[in-house]
DNA sequence: GTAGGGTTAG
């Protein structure tokens, strides 16, 4: 910290980052005791700062050099003789103020006022002249003369505001501000009222009342962001935007309008607010989605609650439509010049919202994306897509294993005649790596390269510039050979980067992935002595090799090789390789599983206990609940000495570990809690009360998602409730999810089925799983309908399917034969070794069941199914034989040809749908135009189509390609 | 806008 006098002028120089109390002791050092108030510091040569809190970037003002003056004379102790408060008393016409502002008023101008020194005082007055100053300046200086009353009280307000914006800053109370802009209104509407202004005296005090705005929206849309203090940004706005339309209820009446321009909010605080709604911290806040909303601009709904991807929509459209976007106007511009630097719209700002549709996950939403690609698409004025919009939906739908839609998304880009880049081609050399299909991924290799170009002959080859292969393209392509388990190709591959000069530490780490997939250990060390990065000595991140030894380190211990891993902790020790959470993580979990109590312990202690050079600690929380994993991984088979202990002592350890984590402030999470949740209800009986109770005692931290709302968690519990019978509780519990998954779902079902309630499980699967394609795309559209639909899976139907057998009647096994084929032709959904495992099972558990000509064309089609899949060693030739054995001895004679057949040609599974690899992964979309069609092959549907411009666009259409605003109105 | 690790679910 330093504080020193520069100059008269720049009076003090602080470190805003120092801490309050020593502030203060410099502020006594210098004679200039008693400024709790106020910390001053200079932030550049010509502006200063007045800051209230040692934060600086959250409160920063920028001030003008007189006021810096003003206070510095009236530190100095020079009282001015002129009054900068004139007391609202004494006004001719008092201003409507709201009771609670008169009381803030009072309250805390008057008190501090008596009980300050003079020098206190003084800064106080400053800082009303300053505001007086600021205003005029706005305009004229003949002005100060004739200033209208009303900039006083604007001026008591607005300093009030200063004060609201600095002191909330904990975030207690964010209606504040937005009380004192509508009292600034409500003032102006009286004025305009009583006073009948002019036109030019209405725009010099609209003038001061835009500034007020101004204040609260860029301290809303500021980082860091966060929700309570954006939604007030956008109450400003729309305050400010609808200020005559305002039901002003709060304050009794309605209010005037301000003057042109400012009714009109400026474009740069239009796209502060976009980049705040659609900011990380925005768009992906662990919150629940009930409370990560937005509140709508629209003035005639009462209050409208919205994503803030929607909300970030909605200024988008406003900024294509010009819609409340100010305008200055001037003189010697021509009309067109204005309108172009107007409607000049930066590709980014689409992009941005783009992403805040496409980027994460969780609230991923991408049939809005493409709303927002063809809202650009059909804006004249906006530039053309890019690559880097293709790029952004490319990404997600490569994350989400849509091929269909990669592939479509790959069709939108060719007609639109985009040329792609380096990145673009990377996406989707990662999205075929993600959709499992490498060989398509090297194919576009070969299209990009050189060597490829010659032959390839068909359109897809020409869409492929000549690129040159940077390093992200081989490490994607070496993360799908390290996956698909190819060591001497990625070892082949990684030999080509070198000599290119390409190899750099993400190639080591993956190629250490692929050897330890395939169980090269070492390979995987020899890799490790020769490519780790050895000059590496910054303290402040983690080393770039550290994930190849974790990745090392996990893969001996899930190999059971627990002292090898605790050998590699050492190896990284002596070549410098600091151990992260996600190490500690790893090795904690192998030492817990394997009922290593104590040495667990200890690896928590030294994690605990080793700080980065910066301080910072590793994040313990998962290292914790690695730990309660452990503990809670039943270990029978081994020998252990803690073998015998039972599940009741565990959950006593484990509620220990939960209660030292908090007492050492690591919070525990959501993952923690499921865990533990799971863990109390495998007790016999189930303890469902407690788990209960717990997640309700840990909700406080909400920003960690702990809550009954948490999906995890909620799970945990209706599993809890499944094991005790209570049918009531489960569904209640499901029903306080947020927005339930199929796994929760699944949960669900499988309590009703476990209590006998097979009807109540088939009913809730009408409810909810409904797969219908004009109700999904209904649902996706408004995503408003009450309850959620679930896309089920192969757990879904192995659920029903399993609980259906067992009722072992006619009309249930009828049932769940049509389940099997719903779920496969219908859902192209594949059954899994599970599924075929319970069908076979119950088939041929004997009872009424399994003899009549339907029964065996079931199972044979289920045992069909079941030979694409892969088994353990001499498993299917085991299911193989129990069928067999059912057939001769049973009446039915159905089963001759077609077992004769089957017989032949067993090994080579004649339904399309298992033809290609991956298919079952594919996420919803390819129903929307794969639709009814009983023919499995997709892949032959997408190539089929490719060159049918018709179908194209129809399924251009059911994304929202051509269409702006589906589902929205525009403003 | 593009590449790499851990904790959870029938």
């Amino acid at each position: 910290m330093s504080v020193s006098i520069v100059s008269t002028e720049e009076l003090i120089v602080i470190d805003g980052r120092s801490k309050r109390t020593r502030d203060r002791i410099a502020f006594q050092h210098h004679g200039l005791e008693d400024v709790d108030e106020y910390y001053l510091s200079i932030s550049s040569a010509t502006y200063a700062t007045l800051v209230r809190r040692p934060c600086p970037h959250r409160t920063q003002r920028i001030i003008s050099r007189p006021l810096l003056l003003c206070i510095s004379i009236s530190l100095c102790g020079i009282v001015f003789g002129w009054n900068p408060q004139p007391s609202l008393q004494q006004r001719s016409s008092p201003p409507r103020l709201s009771p609670s502002l008169q009381l803030y008023l009072n309250n805390h101008l008057t008190t501090t006022r008596r009980k300050s020194s003079p020098r206190h005082y003084s800064l106080q007055l400053c800082e009303s002249f300053q505001s007086r100053e600021l205003f005029a300046s706005d305009n004229t200086e003949q002005m100060s003369s004739t200033e209208p009353p009303i900039m006083y009280q604007l001026t008591q307000l607005r300093d009030v505001l200063t004060e609201c914006l600095k002191t909330h800053d904990d975030g207690v109370n964010t209606t504040q501000p937005i009380d004192v802009l509508k009292d600034m209104l409500s003032l102006y509407t009286s004025w305009c009222f009583t006073e009948r202004p002019t036109s030019q005296l209405r725009f010099k005090v609209g003038a001061a009342i835009d500034q007020a705005f101004r204040m609260v929206t860029s301290e809303a849309f500021s980082t860091p962001y966060r929700l309570h203090w954006v939604n007030t940004g956008m109450e400003a706005l729309q305050l400010q935007l609808h200020s005559g339309r305002f039901n002003a209820t709060t304050i009794g009446g309605r209010l005037i309008s301000l003057q042109q321009p400012y009714n009109e909010i400026p474009k740069g605080t239009w796209l502060k607010a976009l980049r705040a709604l659609t900011s990380k911290d925005i768009i992906s806040s662990q919150f629940p989605s009930s409370t990560r909303s937005i509140m709508a601009l629209s003035p005639r709904d009462d209050l409208q609650w919205i994503t803030p991807s929607n909300a970030a929509f909605r200024i988008l459209q406003r900024l294509v439509k010009s819609k409340g976007i100010r305008t200055f106007q001037r003189k010697n511009r021509t009309q067109q010049q204005q309108q172009q630097q107007q409607q000049s719209l930066d590709e980014r700002d689409f992009n941005m919202v783009l992403h805040a549709y496409a980027a994460h996950p969780h609230t991923r939403h991408m049939h809005a994306a493409h709303r927002v690609m063809a809202l650009q698409e059909r804006t004249v004025h906006a530039p053309p897509l890019s690559p880097v919009a293709y790029s952004i939906i490319l990404r997600a739908y490569g994350q989400s294993k849509d091929i269909v839609n990669v592939e479509m998304t790959l069709l939108h880009a060719q007609r639109n005649g985009v040329i792609p880049d380096i990145v673009m081609a990377n996406t989707v050399l990662d999205a075929y790596v993600n959709c499992g299909l490498l060989d398509k991924a090297q194919e576009i290799f070969r299209s990009m390269t050189s060597n490829g170009r010659l032959e390839s002959t068909d359109e897809k080859g020409g869409f492929w510039p000549l690129l040159r292969p940077n390093s992200r393209t081989y490490n994607t392509l070496l993360k799908g050979m390290a996956e698909d388990g190819d060591v001497h190709g990625s070892m082949q591959l990684s030999r080509i980067m070198l000599s290119e000069g390409l190899w750099d530490e993400i190639t080591t780490n993956t190629l250490v992935k692929a050897a330890v997939s395939a169980n090269e250990y070492d390979l995987a060390e020899d890799i490790l002595s020769n490519h780790t990065i050895s000059e590496f000595s910054s303290t402040l991140q983690d080393h770039p090799n550290v994930e190849a030894y974790t990745e090392l380190l996990d893969g001996y211990a899930k190999d059971g090789q627990l002292d090898h891993s605790l050998r590699v902790m050492q190896l990284m020790q002596k070549r410098g390789v600091s151990p992260n959470a996600y190490t500690y993580t790893c090795i904690v979990g192998a030492l817990a599983r394997s009922n290593k109590i104590r040495p667990a312990r200890k690896m928590i202690n030294y994690a605990a206990n080793t700080l980065s050079a910066e301080g910072k600690r590793v994040e313990l929380t998962p290292v914790y609940n690695a730990f309660i994993s452990g503990l809670l991984t039943d270990n029978y088979s081994t020998g252990s000495t803690r073998q015998s202990s039972s599940h009741a002592a565990i959950i006593v350890e484990v509620l220990e570990v939960v209660q030292e984590m908090q007492s050492m402030n690591i919070h525990p999470n959501f993952v923690t809690v499921a865990l533990v949740v799971d863990g109390l209800g495998r007790c016999s009986p189930p303890r469902c009360n407690e788990a209960r109770e717990l997640v309700l005692h840990l909700e406080r931290n909400a920003s960690l998602g702990v809550s009954l709302s948490n999906k995890k968690i909620a799970t945990a519990l209706i599993q809890a409730y499944g094991r005790a019978n209570d049918v009531d509780s489960a569904m209640e519990s499901f029903t306080r999810i947020a927005s339930a998954d199929v796994v929760a779902f699944n949960a669900l079902l499988d309590v009703c089925c476990r209590c006998d309630q097979v009807k109540l499980a088939l009913d809730l699967f009408k409810k909810h799983a409904s797969y219908d394609l004009s109700d999904k795309q209904k649902s996706s559209v408004k995503a408003k309908k009450g309850q959620h639909s679930i896309l089920p899976d192969v757990v879904t139907y192995t659920t029903l399917i399993s609980a259906l057998l067992q009722l072992k009647t006619r009309a249930a096994v009828k049932r769940a034969t049509s389940l099997y084929s719903e779920m496969k032709n219908k859902l192209q959904i594949s059954p899994d070794t599970i599924l075929i495992d319970t069908i076979l099972t119950a088939m041929s558990s004997g009872g009424p069941i399994g003899y009549t000509d339907d029964d065996i064309k079931f199972t044979l089609t289920v045992l069909k199914d079941g030979a694409s899949l892969e088994w353990e060693k001499g498993q299917y030739e085991k299911r193989k034989k129990a069928v067999r054995g059912i057939l001769v001895g049973c009446s039915s004679e159905i089963w001759k040809n077609d077992e004769y057949a089957f017989g032949l040609v067993s090994d080579i599974p004649d339904d399309p749908l298992f033809r290609k690899k991956g298919w079952n992964k594919m996420d919803s979309g390819f129903r929307l135009w794969g639709g009814g069609d009983d023919d499995g092959d997709i892949q032959l549907q997408a190539e089929k189509r490719s060159g049918d411009s018709s179908s194209v666009d129809s399924f251009l259409a059911s994304k929202g390609w051509n269409d702006i605003d589906s589902g929205f109105r525009l403003i």
